[in-house]
DNA sequence: CGGTACATTGACTGTCATCAAGCTACGTGG
DNA sequence: CCACGTAGCTTGATGACAGTCAATGTACCG
């Protein structure tokens, strides 16, 4: 959780536009103006002051969200792109989680347990609070508060479902469970193929696998007539249902296209 | 989430003494006025009603605080014993999570996204805000609230640390890692001899591994000169920092002793 | 056009799950 | 108090599976 590359662009004022970390050709107008969750349970009628709303930023792949809030503490939230959360316990960070739009991240508002970053894995808009910010906006607006921690409650059950998979004694079904987790992500995803998002090896550090065996496993899997690889980093669902019963699990997730 | 064998002693007050759920001959009035981290963050001076505490507990081994509460969305605060948190995906529930003295544990305040079940592993006693309690005093005190919020971050974290743990490939390093976790949140061994508190095979469970993988690592670790084992169940750390070599972690918690 | 990061494939070894049998501790009831 | 039953634990033998090392292959970048 360094706080040295500064990101380049500072907020000044709180338009709901995506400020820029990047070059200004790069950013898509489509997103500007859309709300965040977090900025849409702002209630004006109760005299929630839109302006103390997150303010936006386009990050780039690659990028940590730590190093544009520029503070140990902050909370985001995701509109597009993923983001993947990484643990360096000690040694070498390991990727342990994923946030997909319509998530809220939220960085430990005192202590940083175990040092975790949380890092672009494609181009995303978020929408962020940095610490006095964060601070002022959960002690003034119980919509705001309300959805942060049902978010971390959320999260956390998240979290917990995939200890269950990922003590799972076979690769086979860790890898499968990660592909119907994954598909069942993407809103965009009507025709069933999707981008895998993550390396192999990053894969294989989600699952407590090789990056070996994930690129074996993902090829039996695709052997066996459950899914197509079009390219690399893409699947196709041939087989959804035959997928998850391999998985032994049903992901479901609230936002976001059905499992 | 039953909500059938509803406990047999039902809140009637508010005075601070742990209710029973078990005869009374058997609750040792060690706790009684204990604060419990929830209660005793209440700002009196701040006309915060200590009577909005939660309600105290003495819960019997193996009972469901799911049982006790009586709803589905209530958190309480563990002040002695320890609980255990079984995930069931479906099919068979699976240990996932376990709760030491000092820690909050919270039940999803909506939906349950995968059916999870807090159970005492000892004797334990709790402070337990049941469902509409909770709603008021989350929304009135901002104290509780806040802890709230920051325990449930906490136990994000610790949650992300044992993906670490769980995925190592080797059983060795989950076996050690184990031992140190429970090691370390023990604040009565003061004498390096402990209480393993679950099964082999929950061990397994929590670890993703078999009973017997367990029962022989925790033997190799003993043959190896790091533990020693006194009883099934009790294990006396020998070389406390070469085990969390083993481990390739230093467990430490802010509450309870060092790890 | 070359460089780099990522992916695939193969061979081999070590480890762990599984099956199976016996053992220990503990509680219950005669 | 002892006999017995059960749940949990230990130990062994075996085979499947995944990690490792290594080499080759492929896409994407400048």
């Amino acid at each position: 959780m360094t706080k040295a590359p500064v990101a380049s662009a500072m907020p000044s004022d709180a338009a709901p536009a995506f400020r820029e970390t990047l070059p200004a050709k790069d950013v898509g107008g489509a997103f500007e103006n859309m709300p965040c969750d977090l900025c849409a349970s702002f209630q004006p009628e109760n005299g929630e002051d839109r302006r103390d709303a997150g303010r936006r930023y386009a990050v780039r792949r690659g990028q940590a969200i730590g190093d544009i809030a520029a503070t140990d503490s902050w909370c985001a939230s995701l509109a597009t792109g993923v983001l993947r959360i990484d643990a360096s316990q000690g040694a070498a960070p390991r990727t342990v989680g994923l946030i997909f739009p319509g998530q809220i991240v939220a960085h430990p508002f005192d202590a940083d347990p175990c040092g975790t970053a949380v890092v672009a894995v494609t181009r995303s808009n978020i929408c962020l609070h940095a610490r006095g910010d964060l601070q002022h906006v959960t002690e003034h607006y119980p919509s705001i508060r309300r959805l942060l921690l049902r978010s971390a409650f959320q999260t956390l059950a998240e979290t917990r479902r995939w200890m269950l998979v990922i003590s799972r004694p076979r690769a086979r079904e860790r890898v499968a469970a990660f592909l119907v987790s994954v598909a069942g992500r993407f809103p965009t995803s009507g025709h069933d193929t999707f981008d895998l998002v993550l390396s192999r090896g990053r894969i294989g550090e989600l699952l407590g696998l090789s990056l070996e065996t994930v690129s074996r496993q993902i090829h039996a899997l695709a052997k066996a007539g459950l899914i197509a690889l079009p390219r690399r980093r893409h699947v196709r669902l041939l087989n959804r249902s035959g997928l998850e019963a391999v998985a032994g699990i049903t992901f479901r997730h609230p936002s976001g296209a059905a499992a």
